[in-house]
DNA sequence: GTAGACAATATGTCAGGACAATACAACCTA
DNA sequence: TAGGTTGTATTGTCCTGACATATTGTCTAC
């Protein structure tokens, strides 16, 4: 057998804060979440019935339920009726996010580092008021810049903000993300809607990103909304391949 | 003022189906996304709150709560609390599910076409058996394949499938998709993680995708699990990235 | 010995209620 | 008028309880 799925349920002990403003079920979920990686809970075992666990730690079984809800959404956990739930094999990695390449960098402890190569406050064209859903000719800031790590350039990020944003103080764009910047005025990014591709470099960004002309740039375009659905920001970016790709975990609904 | 949020809820008639085997939340979700993409909702307008959208249709909160976050995840709808739900601005747009190429190009109306570059049995190596989790020198199924559409080549596909598999028919898989012949197998897939990437092609990739040999494709690889945990496929594809790209909605929680 | 019926187990769906946290608007006061 | 306070609307979290449905294993009848 290749598998042992024998394998009994595992038990986790996990102290409650009922006072705090952690949801419990987020307790929970974060708690396993650490069990798996950290090989207390290994690929293939099964993980307590909802009922049990609840029980055992004096929760309900909707809050239980919600926090493998939770794993099962970042394709941890799988649930199978009659069964139980069990860890999914395979080595687990961060998914693509509502983050930026800044963030992304930083993560992963590099030492990101940005150009910016120009600002502008010009009018929107169609395809940006299309994108930002904006009327043509509407004040947007234009920022390009060019990221780096390590000294080395990883992509050149062009990006239109919408008219709110055209105060941000541009000094701060060299130092920090411009997510951190949207964040720290108090926008918070809830949905983004992107296309991921590949083409050609031309001259310019060739030289940019210290590549020979024409290899292959990998694209990213994407438009994220705040809270209350408008668009906050459309970015057209492009990586150097062989420095950076996407990760990501689909789970079938 | 850009946007008219003042917008009033707006009604929504659902007829439910309580005899049947489709989820109340389900039918729920269904109707409301009809009446995103139809327009009855537009962008910004916000929905009837939850507890009086449960009182009018009969249901309780957490069915009408559980349709409205089925929506949510996908990026369609957007809540604050204190405020309501809105739908979300911006052109909707599929997102990257657990499909494959093949029922990608289906949907899109074009005529996806196969050619079998190869197909052999042989032991998996150590990078297979990484992929698959699978035990080096276990036999693998090796499928290497040219996708088309109206005649002009998309992308190459480069799949490996464990022991299980290798009695698959290899006449079918120029009629349908990989997927397609897993699933009637029985086989569902539950879980994928995959990389998305672009390089340069090669010279024999340039030749079967008909471009210039050197210029850019994009990459993505994956590796499927079924709802075991087990993994299923593990597949290196590229793409011409003229004709083909990956389109997705992220959504913070 | 095999096939079908049945029991045990676990998740899936749904109801109804309670209180907390947040955002906004209206109001009142200085 | 400006500023803070209060009130109201709405989603967020959590509880209890019940029944439906899918899967597996066991027991029985033939």
């Amino acid at each position: 057998m290749a598998e042992p799925n024998q394998s009994l349920p595992v038990d986790l002990f996990i102290d409650l804060d009922r006072s705090g403003p952690v949801p419990l079920y987020f307790q929970i979920s974060s708690r396993i979440e650490q069990a798996i990686h950290d090989g207390t809970l290994p690929p293939g075992s099964r993980l307590e019935n909802e009922v049990a666990l609840g029980n055992r730690l004096g929760l309900s079984r909707p809050t239980i339920r919600r926090a493998i809800q939770e794993l099962v959404d970042k394709g941890l956990l799988v649930r199978r009726r009659g069964i139980g739930t069990q860890v999914v094999h395979g080595k687990v990695s961060r998914g693509v996010e509502l983050t930026s390449l800044y963030e992304d960098l930083e993560r992963s402890g590099q030492k990101p580092d940005t150009r910016v190569l120009s600002t502008e406050i010009g009018e929107a064209d169609e395809r940006m008021a299309e994108e930002l859903g904006v009327e043509v000719g509407s004040p947007v800031l234009h920022i390009k810049r060019l990221r780096s790590a390590g000294g080395v350039p990883i992509a050149i990020l062009d990006n239109v903000l919408p008219a709110d944003f055209t105060d941000i103080d541009l000094g701060d764009l060299s130092k920090h993300g411009l997510y951190q910047l949207l964040r720290a005025r108090g926008v918070t990014m809830r949905v983004a809607k992107q296309r991921i591709g590949a083409r050609d470099a031309t001259a310019h960004e060739a030289g940019l990103l210290d590549i020979p002309k024409g290899s292959a740039v990998l694209t990213m375009s994407r438009t994220a909304f705040d809270n209350s659905g408008r668009a906050v920001e459309w970015g057209q970016h492009c990586y150097r391949p062989d420095l950076y790709s996407f990760e990501m975990t689909l789970v079938e609904r």
